[in-house]
Parts: C-alpha cells; structure tokens; sequence
DNA sequence: ATCGTCGCTGTAATCGATTCCACGGCTCTG
DNA sequence: CAGAGCCGTGGAATCGATTACAGCGACGAT
C-alpha cells in the first residue's frame, strides 16, 4: 500500500508537504496542492491511520462496552452511539461483555491498548478492579445505564422510578394485590434501584414485598424462565411478573406458556425495556421504555465533552410506562403506544 | 502513560530487552526478565497496540461491515464472529450498514485505513464501487451471508432453498395456493435467491407467482408494512405472505393488525430468519432457520485463514424450516420447535 | 594461550505519519 | 538599497514499539 513517501516521490514535493495538503494547512502553494492531489488520486493513496494516531496520539476512536449484545436495547443503543459518533467525526468500538466480568475487563483492557480516545461503559459488574482503575488511568470513561458507586465519572442513564410508580399503580387499579419482580444481578446498580423503586411504589399502596416474590436473574432469558418457575410453583403465587429487562420477560414468558397457563388471564407480566416485539408477543406486553436514542447521544456527547477539555455533566431522563394488554386490560386506544 | 522507555529505564535495561520479555523471547537472562517483569507491574505498563501496528503491520484486528444491527439475526452472527475471532486472537470492529450503500462505503474505507488484517464483509449493495476495490486493495476479505457476484472471494453463505421447497410443500398441504413473498433489495444475493428460490417451489407444486404477489422490500420493517398493505388492497389478496427476512415479518404483521384482520385465520405468514421472538408473537412464526452460529464461525476461520496464507474455500450451510403456527396449522408438538 | 561459540545485551534503523525549525526567495518599507 | 517580514518548502526529530546486527564475556576445545 502506498504511503506518503510514495506520494511525495509522484508529486515531486516533500512529505512534509503532502502532509500538509492532506491536513489542509494553509501556507501550501495551490501548484504544490494540485500535484499533491494528484498524486494522491494516481496511487489510491489513503493515510495509514495507525501511523497517524501514533503521532497524534490521538485515533478519533471511542470505545464501547455493553453488558449484552443480544439485548435489543443495549443493540438500539450501540445504534444511536455510533450515529452520533460518527456525526462527530468518531469510530466506535465496541465490546460485548456478555454480562460476564471478565470479558468485561477483557473488552476494556483491549479498548485501553488500543489507545480510543474515550471509553462508554455499562458495566455489567461494579466489583471488577479493571473499570474503575481505566477512570484512573487517563482515558476519559463515561456511564451509560449503569454505574459502578463511588467512581467518580459522568452518568448517563434512565430514572425509571416514576415509570415503575406509574406501572405499579396501573397494576393496583387493574386490581393486583401480589406483585412479584425479577430482579437484575445485584452488582448492577440497574438490578438495585428496580427493586427499590418497586419495593417503594408497592409500599405506597399498602402492598409488600416478600422475598419469595424477589427473583433474582441475570438479565438473560433463562434466568426470567428459572425465577418465573419457581414464582408459579409458590403456594399463593403473584398475580403479575414485573421482568426488570426485556430477556427476562421473554423467559418468563416461556414459563408461563410451560406451565400451560395464559397471559394475562392466569397471571400479568410486565417488563422493564420496550422493544418492538412487544407489540407483537401474545399478548403485546406491557413495559416501560427507556430514551435508548437520547441516552446514547447523550452518552456520546459527554464523552467527547469530556475528550475535547469541556466538563460534561450526568444526565437523567425519564423512562416511561407503555400500557399494553399484558396485565389484564388493552390500552383504551391500541394504536396510541405503537 | 508508561512507555517502553520508562520500563527500560525503571528495570536498568535496554528498550530492546523489555520488547523481548513482553514477546517471550527466548534469549533473555532469568534476572532481566524478573527486573523487566516487576518494572512492568510497578509502572502498570501496557505495551501500546497502535505503535506496535506500526512496527509489525499487523493489527490483529478484523472488520466486519452488516447490513443492519437492529436485525437480530445480524446482530447474533456478529456476536458469533467477536466470539470466534477472540478465540483464535483477534479483535473485531462492527460497522453497521443500515442497508445503505454508501455507509457501507464508509465503514470499508474507515476500516481499511486502519489496517484491519481481513474484512468480513455483508454486501447492502452489490453495485458500490469500493468494495470489490477493496478486494484488490490487497486486504483479505470474505463475504458471509451475501455476496457481489463476480468478485473472487470467498463466500460463506446459507443455502435457503430446500428450505423454502419445503416451506412451499408444507403450505401446498395445508391448502394455500396464493402465495405471495416480500423481497429484498434486488442489489443482494440474499434478495434474489429467495424470490427465485420461491418461484422454483411454487412451480413444482404448479403454481405460478404473478407480479403482483412480489412485493418490494429492503429487509426493513416499513418496507415489509408497505408491501404488505398492498397486497391486502389486491382484489384477490394471498393466502400466505412470505417475509424474505424477519423485520419485514414483523412489518407484515403490524400491517394485517391494522386490517383488523388475523393470523393464520384471514392470512398467513412465513418469514426467513428465524428469532427467539417469533415463538412468543401471537401467533408463533413459522420460519426459516439459519445455521448462524456456524456461519459466523466458518466466516472467521475462513477469514483468518487467508490471512495467515492458508487459502480458505467457500462454505455453504444447509437453512432449515421451523413450523410453528401462522399458517394454519400449530406444530403436532409444540415444544418441538422450542 | 588462542580461537570459536554461545548466551545475553544494547545500539540503531525502521514503520508512516506530524510538526518544529530553518532557509531561500520575494515583496515591502524606510 | 538594506533589512524586515512573509510565504512556501524541505530536513529532521518524534511518537512507541520491533528486530537486525554487533559487541561482549565466559567457556570449552585444540
């Protein structure tokens, strides 16, 4: 491949030149310019950008590190990230931790080696030493959805509580007494604060939450299949399943249809996370959407505030509660949440 | 952050010493190699990628360009081929197409300028000019799942048409005779083989495929909602719809929901590409499953293979037919198909 | 005692870019 | 007409690694 050695042998100039015509410096002659350019459109010449990086100490490259591909909305997500990047004149990279640890560190310690000029992180678990020691390191690092406690680093994320209010009081109204949740790893701050907020929204309305109604996943498909289980077996079991992410309802709501039982007549679910196949399950579930678009150009914007020397700010918006049919009632007008 | 040099410095050894212990050299005293190591963990050094690209022309690194993330069954081939490639010691940089040609450009050329070993690469467009000179770039590349005819190289691939034969025959059984598909971009192989695969099927059966039972599609949602609303407006609409992938499925069923219409008992509906999603919609989707696993697998392997100077050859994996119930029929065993 | 060999090490060239500095030639000014 | 200033340009240092080559002790063989 060509580089700018070539190029400045057909142009008959200097590599400092060319250079400078590639970079668009001023003080170049436009004779020099034009026989630059053509030279540079004789040998297909493109910039090694390795090279360049390692100069500038700069790759125009931002990393990514999400828990799971396979979730849609960490894939919507990784979506918007790379849109706004791109706009801003970034690659992205990203990473998929697959809600383990240490693929986790993997991902981020290959990100680090590879000198991106910013890192977004979801990180699927707070304990790993690795994240929090990248803060350290340099590499300017934001949040997206989750975060890890007392690393001192800008947050982007959904506040879900006022959606899960809202979804707890439809769910009274509807008439449900025993609500059961499938709670996120607990290292993830996203696991926690749905439950809390859950707990608290019950807590308004008088209701409890007995651990027997607490299942614990992992964010995946078939730990919602396990904890549906063991709800359905329950003596007295729930009314409805709140999933806190959209894999997990999917499980549960295998176990459900196992079990040879219906939604919503034999027993309500409910998700946290919209996706588009909601609308189509059996029935349309409903859940509780998140700004995937906002937070991920958000999340993209602070970090490139944080890497051009602006000091960005954490950002929170609202989630907000989709009615669908999944708890007992269709939505008074069902094309109104599609 | 630390540099050889600093290494070299805090260990009382040459920079040329420490570039040997990090790459396990076998001429190195036991002593140097200690003072070298505990310099390494003092310092927190982390020998940097983009210099080391630099020097060696290798950036253990793959490309992959697809033609849409938002597509489950994209987004899983790439977490097979991250998967893969780690394996076997590469990293992986995802470009989304979004089934635009000239995104697809872009994320060739960005990739290419940063010296990636081997491309893998899902064609939005056969016509686009970059991509085949890609190929004579000098980069090894594969294509997986489409291809641009008449460019050497090679082709990972699943083969949908016994498939689709036996999609046909199980819809013939069921009575169906107006059997319409929503196509894919005429510019991808995928598009043109299953419309022709379809065709072929219909024929053996002694049924023809009129113009009017082809709807164009580009493997999005809206795409699939478009042309089906057409064909529900035809005097005479189809029995069965056909999806060529799933998001024009699932457009397909937003389309006969608006219709007020229902699934199988008004019309039916294939797709190809199978997802977890579609054993949960109402009804389950009867479709066509792709290897996905071992396609991003094969395309790796292969990928790496002309990368290290072994010469790969193409691959093609048989697709297979997963009956559910939208069109007429629920599976005799319903867990079957799980 | 001398020489070759072997093991270990350091010096320096190199990869492909960017950029500081100096230099030659020109114009402008006093 | 001399000196200052400016413009366009090239030479060379530099980024952080890898690696060819040479040097240097020690040791064994003759």
């Amino acid at each position: 491949m060509a580089s700018i050695k070539d190029v400045a042998a057909e142009a008959g100039v200097s590599v400092a030149t060319v250079s400078r015509v590639l970079n668009s410096h001023p003080s170049v002659s436009p004779d020099a310019q034009r026989r630059v350019l053509a030279a540079v459109d004789v040998l297909g010449y493109r910039p090694n950008a390795v090279a360049r990086s390692l100069r500038t100490d700069q790759t125009r490259t931002l990393g990514l590190v999400i828990s799971d591909v396979l979730n849609p909305y960490f894939t919507e997500l990784a979506r918007f990230v790379e849109e706004e990047a791109r706009a801003l004149g970034y690659s992205v990279i990203i990473g998929n931790a697959d809600e383990q640890p240490d693929l986790q560190e993997h991902h981020v310690r290959t990100l680090l080696d590879r000198r991106i000029d910013g890192l977004l992180v979801s990180p699927a678990d707070g304990s790993s030493p690795l994240t929090p020691g990248a803060a350290g390191s340099g590499t300017p690092m934001v949040f997206v959805d989750r975060c890890i406690q007392g690393v001192d680093v800008p947050v982007v994320r959904a506040d879900g509580r006022d959606a899960i209010r809202d979804l707890v009081a439809h769910l009274h109204r509807l008439g449900h007494r025993r609500l059961a949740i499938i709670a996120g790893p607990a290292a993830t701050t996203t696991g926690n604060e749905r439950v809390e907020a859950f707990r608290e929204a019950l807590r308004e309305h008088g209701l409890a939450l007995p651990d027997a109604y607490i299942g614990q996943g992992d964010f995946q498909t078939d730990s919602g299949r396990r904890a549906t289980e063991r709800f359905l077996a329950l003596p007295e079991p729930p009314e409805v399943v709140f999933a806190a992410d959209n894999l997990m309802a999917l499980g549960a709501l295998d176990a459900i249809r196992a079990r040879g039982l219906r939604v919503p007549q034999d027993i309500g679910l409910a998700a946290f996370d919209d996706i588009p196949w909601f609308l189509h399950t059996d029935p349309p579930i409903t859940a509780i959407a998140q700004p995937t678009g906002e937070l991920g150009r958000a999340a993209v914007r602070a970090l490139v505030d944080l890497i051009e020397g602006r000091s960005p700010q954490s950002v929170t918006l609202p989630a907000r509660l989709v009615v669908r049919s999944s708890c007992g009632e269709r939505a008074s007008n069902p094309r109104s949440n599609l």
